[in-house]
DNA sequence: TTTT
DNA sequence: TTTT
């Protein structure tokens, strides 16, 4: 009921990959999603014209994972509000590895027509949506250690979605959208999204 | 002058350490600070009572870093508005590392006599600070990929800030981040902040 | 479910007098406090320093309101988060009146003994509080046209405890904390708030 | 350069009107705006579907005014980030009256092609602009007391205060604020906005 | 009407 | 590592 402190974070953002939507064993839905924020200014010294590119881990739960892997495609531009939250996980050589994301808790569609690359999206200009209750996710993700260094952005499970399988890859029968083993991964050992 | 996108952070919480203020090479004051903010909820499945703190790296440029050093201590209470950033870094066996952070714009402090666990703080209760222009501290900190692991939290050179102690960490005169040679830091290897 | 569009306000401020909680006939809690925030700058012009304080009107709902009329005092100082909300309502001559509000979702107190002018406070540095739904208050709030101009900071019947009366003043009997009838509150015929 | 408080706003919705850009006599360009955002939810009562549009009056300074009237027309979807700002002025009976505006100082349109009913829009999808100082608009908008009842909504009917009449309205070619003497305003007498 |  |  009650909250120490506040911790904030509104994003406005282009996706920059499809949605990964896949579902918990306990049948709890997560979509993670890779959002663009550009900065873009005129350097003093030079005067040349700067742009950076932030990206950010976005992580939605329940009806609003649903939404988002409904609606939203690479490109969309989208609202998110939510919480910064920090995971710490083992890469394959043991050694802890943290990947701070955002748990969203709102969510809008800024664009017109769906905005991505893909059609047949169903929204209007600017369908906003919410989620109640804080700690979502049915309390998983609030988990300390994750043995688990896949994530989003590869097609590989999610960190959200540990599996311990040693082969790599995810186990066959899980509900999962992530393509399933026999795939090397080793090229990515490092890095966290 | 433009911004496409909004990437914006807003926490209230507690320092978790003293701030760690330095200078650049070029002069720009750096201070990062570890802020928690916490959650606590009541779990719907035990009834259980539930705490999660969360940290936050957060880092001031300039005159706010100035004022983050002077006026902050462990334990103190502030308001920080800013933008999420991540860094690059490699780790020394050269595997890429991530780290997100706060880079604030603005900071009040909250607390009616600094808060914090030692005294001398001349602030009174809620003062605030802003900083303008974005992309602060010169640039530097847009940079791409880096060399340096050692952080914030550890008595060791930050990557953002580096020191010119003699003991150990960054080589005298040095105007760079990467870390000097000849120190252990093998406890630390995969903790990016 | 839906929410199209975002309507958000964030304010850290002091109370300028005590809460004024009542209920309503429903039964539903609602505290009304008025909020300061300061900006100080220095006029470029003239390079004196400048100060202006703008107060907020803030109105609470349910066990916030509660919270707020059990914890807060006048000087106490608050984090809260809630939506802008134009209530139209008419004085005594039938002439459209507006008056904007903070409907709260969220509040933090920020004192760490109450910071107001009077003990008694059980809270600590810090603690907060949500409230979930989105229109609180019953829906009673959301009216269109109200007939009421009185209003918190005054000795009188809130706006958003609406009652009819004729003669002005508080029907006795209601549910509401403003003292009742027979005075004279002509002298503030225009004042929203 | 300090704040004591945080006041904070941030909008997302549609322009009710085109923006109506003038220049005050020392030369700031003002833009006002009426900006729509709307919620909407079901009623656990009726299980109704129930909508409220809240129309938010914001104003531009400086560039940040001149973008404003140059790009954005009636149905234009942008971001608005601000502050909070209660106006005093009287009406023709000498009574005081209140206007709450947000005055912005980012703003980020949200359209891939302006959006509104009207072509001709240069931009892209998400071009966002900030304005640095605070206190914006000269000063003269600091200002306590005005004798202006005269604002945004004339020369063109507010979306909050929607008047068709053929005489009324600002006298053309006046680029100021200050009020043209001989023209009937009675109409709006109670029209805050 | 607060706060510094 | 903070805070309650």
């Amino acid at each position: 009921m009650a909250t120490r402190g506040i911790n904030k974070v509104i994003l406005i953002g282009n996706l920059g990959v499809d949605p990964e939507t896949r579902f918990t064993p306990s049948g709890v839905a997560v979509a993670n999603v890779s959002l663009a924020t550009s900065d873009s200014w005129r350097d003093k010294q030079t005067g040349q014209q700067q742009e950076r590119t932030e990206w950010h881990r976005v992580v939605f739960f329940n009806r609003l994972a649903e939404i988002v892997g409904e609606y939203l495609r690479k490109g969309s531009k989208v609202y998110v509000e939510g919480r910064l939250q920090t995971r710490k996980w083992q890469d394959q050589n043991g050694q802890d590895r943290y990947t701070t994301e955002i748990v969203a808790n709102e969510m809008q569609m800024l664009d017109s027509r769906g905005g991505g690359d893909q059609g047949g999206f169903g929204g209007g200009q600017g369908a906003g949506f919410q989620q109640g209750g804080q700690p979502q996710g049915g309390g998983f993700q609030q988990g300390g250690q994750q043995q688990d260094p896949y994530a989003q952005g590869r097609t590989a499970p999610s960190p959200m979605a540990p599996s311990n399988q040693p082969g790599g890859g995810q186990a066959p029968g899980q509900p999962n959208q992530a393509p399933a083993g026999g795939f090397d991964n080793s090229f990515d050992d490092d890095i966290p999204f």
